[in-house]
DNA sequence: GTAATAGTGTCTATAAGACAATATATT
DNA sequence: AATATATTGTCTTATAGACACTATTAC
């Protein structure tokens, strides 16, 4: 798979390489995740910038993706989607998946495929590297206890969608388009509750909403539409704990 | 690239080979080219059953599609989707590109990735077979005067997106995918025109909308909405020919 | 009671669909 | 004039958004 030690010519003849890529959202860092913030943070850096809320269900109201520091070259030290070449005995998704399992720490509770990047030339040298692209959504209750250790964690971070660092490849390009993928109506529409946790208020699903738009949204009207598409079933259980009128539960139906 | 000839353990550790395959619609067939019934049709074969329709501008109101016939295993005899293996030196759109001017003898006027497949054993073999699938659109005037005469014509025929015959791989899937993208309202209300030529009258851009979506559609409310979009530009000229009131002529406007 | 959010009602603006009516060409 | 389709008008219904209002819990 070293492709840098061949000549010209024989890179030339090489089939192309594959690999997939994945975009993971979730709409805040897991606990205890390492926090970036565009620049290069230390394990628990202290109050840097204005930027950087601190860490725990960090900064909500915008989606955040894991990254990979690249060690090696091409752009060895650079950030970069999790991924990886595809094992002759994977699917396509199950690499994907594999992949984030290794990264995160768990499966998304979503994953789908978003687009095949294969240009001459990505990855700056000869030889061809095309890159299936995933996109995948974590949940409330995707994250929590990590089934297998991440591994090399020191070398992954958390990071807000607003303030990305420098990414590798054109990883950046893949990143855009995952962003309004994520935005496109009737896609999220029946992807939305896969940020949060198997039942939700309609409350959280509205915040998930507005996070993913970057606007806000009446509450009236967003309870409408969300019950008319049919897909919520009132659970008969209420939230608790809050200072307040507690919210009915609902869960997604599938299909 | 002969795969067949590997043993079972180097074929599970040679990297997955990658292709690309087009599904080009267009609403008839070109003029002079061969059609296919679902079965298999001479050169200009007689009325067959209740189905065919006679060539030239050949059986309007549904999507056609050309498609190939395999010479080599595995599927030897069977349709396939135009396609094939990626050169170095082009990238995946180029590749389906170059691969549908071979087959149709002209460039679609619209081309658009599709999606990736590539499940474990697609090709029935041990190799892995990874497939990006591409979505083209021929227009009237894309399919006047090939450019260069299709390779092997006697392999290629077009098929009413109704009566396809069996398809080799997953390639039966890969169409249905297509056929459902076309008919995905908010992507097709762009692209619809470039079934048609440069200009076209409102009620023609109807039938394309009618072809697509298999139902009638009002010609008050389609024209209204149509022209409501503002892609839509009046070239003050009219239809000639007609044994009625001529209709205006319009053109897309690109942006 | 007060605060705070859950949940309902209502009004308006916009878009989609059904369908009648009018316009303008050919024959 | 007869015919056929283009083009316009109008009515109804569904949907989205703004926003006032009521309900229910914690404190």
């Amino acid at each position: 798979m070293d492709y840098s030690r061949l000549s010209a010519s024989e890179r030339r003849t090489a089939p192309p390489a594959i690999a997939v890529s994945a975009v993971a959202f979730a709409l805040g860092a897991p606990e205890g995740a390492e926090l970036g913030d565009s620049g290069d943070t230390g394990p628990a850096g202290g109050g840097a910038g204005a930027g950087a809320t601190d860490a725990g269900e960090a900064a909500e109201g915008t989606p955040w993706l894991p990254l990979v520091r690249r060690t090696r070259e091409p752009f060895a030290g650079v950030w970069a989607l999790p991924g990886g070449p595809i094992p002759w005995d994977e699917t396509l998704a199950e690499s994907a998946e594999r992949t984030l399992r290794a990264t995160v720490g768990a499966s998304p509770g979503y994953l789908e495929q978003l687009y095949a990047f294969g240009d001459v030339e990505r990855s700056g040298r000869g030889q061809r590297l095309v890159t299936i692209a995933y996109w995948a959504l974590y949940g409330e209750n995707d994250l929590v206890a990590p089934a297998d250790p991440p591994v090399e964690p020191e070398n992954i971070a958390w990071f807000s969608a607003d303030r990305l660092p420098e990414l590798a490849f054109d990883h950046a390009d893949i990143v855009e388009y995952a962003l309004w993928r994520l935005r496109m109506k009737t896609e999220y529409a029946a992807v939305a509750h896969r940020f949060l946790g198997g039942t939700f208020t309609l409350a959280q699903l509205r915040r998930v909403h507005e996070a993913i738009l970057g606007t806000e949204v009446d509450p009236a009207n967003f309870r409408r539409q969300a019950l008319a598409q049919g897909h919520l079933v009132d659970t008969g259980d209420v939230e608790t704990g809050t200072r307040h009128r507690p919210a009915k539960l609902y869960r997604f139906r599938e299909r």
